[in-house]
DNA sequence: ATATTGAATGCAAACGTTTGAAAAAATTTC
DNA sequence: GAAATTTTTTCAAACGTTTGCATTCAATAT
């Protein structure tokens, strides 16, 4: 029975009655190589559909051209778009792109950092999940930073390493929108929340609250809700609001998802979108320039932070002597469209 | 200078001044060896934070545990969806996906796949790309098969070779859609259909077309127009459609996101959503549920789809002698909402 | 004291490829 | 036709790990 395994150099060699030396040689066009030699090996290994066995090269050289992403969730606009970034820049450069979604979850995080370094992996992408984040607990990160595997951070960051960042400005996208919010006259702000602890959440929150003292509107606590991020989550928390005995006349929502969520409940309860409530999202998702209304929401340039992320891997790598760890800031920008232009 | 070359076997026996074989056997817990040697080349492993070279090991057992993902892309909530599927089932076997992203391209997936197979990947999950179905090319999968490297069609499939598949009856759901409005009473229904060639438009389509005849409706060319599967795609198509001197009654949208984007434009045109014109999606997108009025959908099971993806390529390599391809074809779902609820 | 056993360790090969140096073969030069 | 030169090929080691078999050494049985 003909065995599939897959035919090496060796098998070649055999086969010409010659060495394995020659065979790789020939194969790699290298110019010492009999010119018939070459071809005869080159076609005979086309025949055979011979495919160098690049496991046994990463060994030889101690280089494998992947690289780790570990992120929490795949399944946000944002997320994609990242990976997407990531992709563009780096498979034109040999690297293959090893994903691994941990689902917010501390232990998978660890298993896949682990397995990662054991597969030697050349770098790992890191947006730490929000288990991780809570706990503090980064000894998980020591390994890798002790191996030299350079870690680059995306969002998600944890100030104690020395390593490159790349972040979106959420504080000045959300100050932005509040006070977009507050320019057109809306005088009660809510925000629908992301879940705690994690830097995306806290920052957009950080920038509504100093939105709110720099213009001397009060803070109300029962005007801030948690939700997770999801559509559905953003169903009661919005309910809540609009039930409220002073409800408040605008909604700043985490994300679009959220936004859109709040969207649907305001309808629902008869009232005009922007003319009772305003609502502005966050990501600019492709669907929130087509809901009607239109939402406004910021734009987080997810691509171009899987880019950004690749070139400071990249600076890491090509290492100059001079090189220096960089955190990357990249800034958001509002997109006003009608959810919030009450004229 | 401290290099940081990862300590390995060697350097641990080295240490301990004993054969490489002892301090294998010892981390591996070899009952033949002496206790006290083993705790305390264990200790000095953990100390050192040995970790144990996955690629020799690779290269020695002929197993990578790594399976390649083949899609042309990862921004839909289906695609996503899949890919999760995937995870669920096959992370807890130890396996490791390897995502790769087409672009819908041929050449960039032809590439992918000489990768993962010159990696040694043991199986391959793959949604053909558009041009790939187009072209009809799929000699770039010959070696995949002659390899025997366990190929798994998602989706997309391609009949001429013997590989287990998974699919969704798009053909079904489309048909009951298209049903359900026959039956609200809709009498003149359109079709955003998606890239021409691929087999989700396609099955749709026919769906549509079929279901049409079996009631004696006509099948009117000018109300069938093509998008790209994206919101925005959807909006120059629907103006047309509205704009006829006998506009459709109802729209049948390839996907959430073309229906919705079809939402948008019916609703500046001041039409009534369902009373003037009734819409439906494919997907159950999370968003779909809260839009306002929520649309109408077939729902794919995407995560299911993964862990039956999964299944199939489980059976294949734990392989009985009687082990036989499976195509299988999980149903879709028509979720019926607002947009379609004319009373 | 010697043979026998058992425990602990070492040797060497294997996985597939590359590469510097050495060797062999072919060609040129006188 | 031998020496010198050039072209072509082979050898051997290396990457890090595992594993069947051989070896060593000490303890026990005779």
């Amino acid at each position: 029975m003909n065995s599939s395994r897959p035919v090496t150099i060796k098998d070649i060699a055999r086969r010409f009655r010659c060495s394995p030396s020659t065979v790789s040689r020939a194969l790699n066009d290298h110019p010492a190589i009999n010119e018939d030699t070459r071809k005869n090996i080159q076609e005979y290994a086309r025949e055979v559909g011979y495919q160098r066995n690049e496991v046994s090269l990463s060994l030889l050289n101690k280089k494998t051209a992947s690289l780790g992403v570990v992120v929490p969730t795949i399944s946000n606009y944002y997320e994609t778009a990242v990976i997407e970034g990531l992709h563009q820049a780096l498979q034109p450069m040999g690297y293959t792109l090893n994903i691994c979604v941990t689902n917010e979850n501390y232990a998978l995080e660890k298993e896949y950092l682990a397995k990662l370094l054991s597969n030697r992996t050349e770098g790992i992408f890191l947006s730490v999940s929000q288990e991780t984040y809570d706990s503090g607990y980064y000894e998980h990160l020591e390994s890798v930073i002790q191996r030299k595997t350079p870690l680059i951070f995306i969002d998600r960051e944890y100030e104690d390493f020395e390593t490159s960042r790349a972040t979106v400005d959420d504080y000045h996208g959300a100050f932005a929108a509040v006070e977009h919010l507050i320019n057109i006259g809306y005088k009660n702000i809510a925000h629908l929340k992301g879940p705690n602890g994690l830097t995306v959440s806290e920052q957009r929150f950080k920038g509504y609250v100093d939105c709110l003292k720099k213009y001397d509107m009060p803070v109300q606590e029962e005007f801030i809700i948690n939700t997770n991020f999801k559509v559905e989550s953003a169903i009661v928390p919005t309910k809540r609001l609009l039930e409220m005995a002073m409800p408040p006349d605008a909604i700043f929502g985490v994300n679009d998802q959220v936004a859109i969520g709040a969207m649907r409940v305001v309808k629902d309860k008869g009232l005009r979108i922007p003319q009772d409530v305003g609502l502005v999202g966050f990501d600019n998702s492709p669907i929130s320039a087509y809901t009607f209304p239109s939402l406004t929401t910021v734009s987080r340039p997810g691509r171009k932070i899987g880019m950004e992320a690749s070139r400071l891997f990249l600076n890491q790598v090509n290492g100059a002597e001079d090189f220096k760890h960089e955190s990357i800031v990249l800034p958001s920008e509002l997109i006003i469209r009608e959810s919030s232009l009450r004229i």
